[in-house]
DNA sequence: CATTGTAGCGTTCAATTGAACGCTGTCAAT
DNA sequence: ATTGACAGCGTTCAATTGAACGCTACAATG
């Protein structure tokens, strides 16, 4: 219940590679950073290490390294984030966000189409309850 | 061009209030703010000068007050923030983002007819180019 | 066995952000 | 004219964030 701690920039970036890769060591997310990044090693492991004391991450040690998973489910975590973000930006609303989308945002035809097609899964599933 | 500064929970809060009213002076907002918010005038005065100083908002002297204004328009700034969310989220793109809004969240029947509505004019503009 | 590189740990450091003062100036009522 | 009450300006302060060291441990290689 906890609102989860903050996971600014940076450390997000680095926490999606793990999510990414599954499981990764420092010098795997550095190489899997853009080269025109330039992060240092150091650097990298900074941020694990917080991701880790900040409950996004676990650690353990494989030989000389440590090998970070995701402790959180990655959805669960991008979940909250959207929430927040809607609360900041529209008092929770989705709609608002949503017509900025559609609206302001030139979506492709092939996009328009997939968007189309979840709202029709929608109703279906609306329709016809659990048959799992 | 150059990519907006940074435009933090509290400030943003204090702006949306701004946008919200047109113009306002520190009281004001103070006096939208949620009673349970509990800022004090000082700090709101804080972040309205922080957000003049970032240029988003502009301000000029009337009697002893001062009546800040946005001087940007506000749904630039939101668009500019919503791309950032998706940069740092997704890669820029929209689509999982619509995904989790649609398939994650309950939207209701309403938002639903809405957006599909949204989806209609949409192609509607498409077909038939720009008449105005 | 000595050397060398890589990894971890603890630390550091500047900039930003959340939040609030203290001092001063001024308008407004006694 | 004097006294307040409120507003602005500059300042402060702790926590967080972006970024990177220095030192130590150790494991492989010459």
């Amino acid at each position: 219940m906890s609102p989860l701690p903050a996971l600014p920039r940076s450390e997000l970036e680095v926490a999606r590679i793990v999510w990414r890769l599954g499981s990764a060591t420092v010098r795997q997310v550095l190489e899997e950073l853009p080269k025109t990044r330039g992060l240092d090693f150091k650097t990298v492991q900074t941020y694990l290490r917080r991701l880790e004391a900040k409950g996004f991450l676990s650690a353990k040690r494989q030989g000389r390294s440590k090998v970070y998973r995701s402790r959180l489910r990655p959805a669960k975590v991008v979940r909250e984030m959207i929430d927040d973000f809607l609360d900041r930006m529209f008092d929770g609303e989705a709609m608002p966000l949503l017509q900025h989308l559609i609206h302001d945002r030139g979506l492709s035809e092939e996009e328009v189409e997939q968007l189309r097609q979840l709202l029709n899964r929608l109703e279906r599933e609306n329709d016809e309850p659990d048959k799992s």
